[in-house]
DNA sequence: TCTGGGGTCCTAGGACCC
DNA sequence: TCTGGGGTCCTAGGACCC
């Protein structure tokens, strides 16, 4: 933890690579996300769309409403994986200690790298450089003593940025700089910050700890406290495994159909067993999600005394889950399912699973494999083609 | 304008045990 | 008999991030 810390933000990410493969798209507002006209928000966008007041998050029906003319393109993830590797690797290059911390940002620990790369300035001009005329991409660089102010100093210059925080004018640099730019404080702590009179950081740097956790929780005040004179608490510390498995899907149409909804209820049983699998893990915890017409949301989880062994099991505990949750008569918006007990530790044990008579277990891990090439769907006879599927997508590429 | 999908972590209350 | 406290597990919901 000595630093220095390079946090390092692809631009723009999924827009950039779409022009980077569609090089007629440059200069043109770009945005990545939902089919429009449909459900959903936008991915991310181009800077020429933010002109517009296009921003990631918005409802893709409001993006079309600002700019009709943008070009409107569906998410691509697999190519942004392939994209996002690369530029793992040229990082990897700076230092042997790199940290992805999404698809599009990194943290790298530069400490003792100056005799290699000189300064951090040199050693960030250096990096931009070599993204640049590798990928064509370009990134923004935070440089700090810790990996909050790094990540907030990422933020502040884009695109193609770079802020350095010299070591010792941390909390300094925090002062400088509007609550909007609190990492961790998102729309409803700023809400609270208003309400409290807390309208500038040196408000919040006058609070002690204790009343901040009085007024935020404990967690929450400890974070604030430490967060606000650029103290890091190591929140971005490697996580060792994921702890949760979940997918959800929010219906082009709401539905009261219970067969569709039992068939979107399969689909997403199979989708998330076969990923526990692939990952190696096991869970007890089964979680269903619903979101209603009127947007109201609940959930409700359900733990049984022995890991899942079957996309079936899972598919029956999801269905008593749904029976408990929905009224049987209001249109339902959005299903999800989860599980959010992943244990990898004890987990491949696969000498165990096939040592028990279980065809049905044996027939899933072999699909396993097949699952991964193809992506097929698998689901009894009675529920195929009632799967929901978004409609076809226009060609990539079209102007809307 | 009409609100995605994938995650992480925190809080709080009740059950149960020591 | 009553009270307190702590730990763990479970569940529901919420805030936040990319
Ligand atoms: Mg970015």
């Amino acid at each position: 933890m000595n630093g220095p810390w390079f946090h390092v933000d692809i631009d723009a990410f999924f827009a950039s690579v779409e022009k980077l493969d569609h090089p007629e798209l440059n200069g043109r507002p770009v945005v990545v996300g939902a089919h429009p006209g449909g459900r959903g928000v936008v991915s991310t966008c181009s800077y020429e769309a933010r002109a517009f007041g296009i921003h990631s998050a918005m409802p893709i029906g409001e993006a079309w409403r600002r700019c009709p003319s943008a070009v409107f393109l569906p998410v691509r993830m697999e190519r942004y994986l392939e994209i996002s590797e690369s530029l793992l690797a040229i990082f990897r290059e700076l230092s042997p200690e790199v940290t992805r911390i999404s698809i599009d940002e990194a943290f790298l620990d530069m400490a003792g790298m100056e005799r290699l790369w000189g300064s951090p300035r040199e050693a960030a001009g250096r990096l931009k450089a070599m993204v640049r005329d590798r990928s064509g991409l370009t990134v923004s660089v935070g440089v700090a003593s810790n990996r909050y102010v790094a990540k907030i100093a990422s933020g502040l210059e884009k695109p193609d940025g770079l802020v350095i925080v010299e070591k010792g004018l941390e909390a300094l640099f925090m002062l400088g700089l509007p609550l909007s730019r609190l990492w961790g404080a998102g729309e409803k702590t700023q809400e609270r910050f208003r309400d409290l009179g807390i309208l500038s950081m040196d408000d919040l740097v006058a609070k002690s700890e204790a009343e901040l956790q009085r007024l935020f929780g404990q967690a929450g005040g400890r974070f604030l406290h430490a967060a606000c004179r650029g103290a890091d608490l190591s929140i971005f510390e490697a996580r060792p495994s994921s702890r949760s498995i979940s997918t959800e899907i929010t219906f082009e149409r709401d539905l009261v159909d219970r067969e569709a909804l039992d068939a979107a209820l399969l689909e997403m049983a199979c989708s998330i067993f076969f990923r526990l699998r692939r990952e190696g893990g096991r869970a007890r915890t089964l979680a269903l999600k619903l979101r209603l017409f009127d947007f109201s949301t609940s959930s409700k989880r359900q733990s049984r005394g022995e890991p899942y062994r079957t996309s079936l099991e899972v598919f029956e505990d999801a269905k008593t889950l749904f029976e408990r949750s929905w009224d049987g008569r209001s249109p339902v918006r959005l299903a999800g399912l989860g599980f959010s007990d992943l244990d990898v530790d004890g987990a491949p044990g696969q000498a165990e699973l096939f040592r028990e008579d279980d065809r049905r277990q044996r027939f899933e891990n072999a699909l396993r494999d097949i699952e991964d090439r193809a992506a097929t769907q698998l689901l009894p006879a009675r529920l195929v083609g009632r799967a929901i599927r978004k409609p076809p997508r226009r060609p990539a590429g079209e102007p809307q």
